[in-house]
DNA sequence: TATTGTTATACTCTATAACTATA
DNA sequence: TATAGTTATAGAGTATAACAATA
């Protein structure tokens, strides 16, 4: 029992937001000299939940030898730390140094700020689009 | 007067929405052996709606010089054309080959095909979510 | 003079394969 | 043997600067 009336419309604007989207990162990225790949990782890292290596790279969907190089340069700049795991000496976690922490907080706040479109909704209509998107989300 | 109530956290829910999608388009561009940036451009040049490359590179918000070697892979894999305009002759525009038609048409049922959260939503709220997304991309 | 697209260059991103250390 | 991360390598994406052809 497929549903997709008017599902896949939605998905078209979907993929519209994507793609300009996907214009908007790079010179937002490029104002805190950071790639948008490396904004994807500094905005993984939360302060105080050091994150494995190898989750980092599947939450990327990318390869293990493409987050090491991610890494270098990151840490290298100062922002992040390589530290062992107790648990398992192979792994590796990744922290934020107080300067990352830093910056992940300006990230966060330059690329939460809602488009002047989003604030033209209503407080009803904005609360709907958080109740359908959350559950686009599960 | 701002409105964002629940405007921050609707944003927060569609950038949620993107990082995923940056791990989704990947993996689809690689089945159909191009990248991402193939099929940003792929998606961009609509069949009989040649595109200047100087339009491109604004559309993709990249330098100019970019534009450059991503059309000439695509075009030494037959799938779009350099044509030269009629009105400038500095200007060159961009058409898709019969190949790449078919191509694009693929990538585009392949890329628009709904996600299952999308469809468990159901009529009404698909076109609440449509009229929603719509007002957003205005 | 200004604009369109190209070339040369350098750096980042990305995957594959071979490797080291640990499990 | 299997797994986590690294290294070497190669190709693609990206920006900057200098350039040719055209406006």
């Amino acid at each position: 029992m497929k549903n997709d009336g008017h599902a896949c419309e939605a998905w078209q604007l979907l993929l519209r937001l994507f793609f300009a989207q996907r214009a908007i990162l790079p010179p937002l990225a490029a104002e805190l000299e950071l790639s948008p790949a490396q904004c994807h990782v500094l905005h993984l890292i939360e302060p105080g939940r050091p994150v494995p290596m190898g989750q980092l790279a599947d939450t990327l969907a990318c390869d293990a030898s493409n987050v090491t190089g991610l890494v270098d340069r990151l840490e290298s700049r100062g922002l992040i730390r390589r530290q062992p795991s107790s648990a398992d000496r192979r792994v590796k976690v990744l922290d934020l140094t107080p300067t990352g922490s830093r910056l992940r907080a300006l990230l966060l706040d330059r690329m939460e700020k809602p488009p002047d479109t989003l604030r033209r909704l209503s407080e009803r209509e904005q609360r709907t689009l958080v109740r359908l998107l959350t559950r686009l989300i599960e």
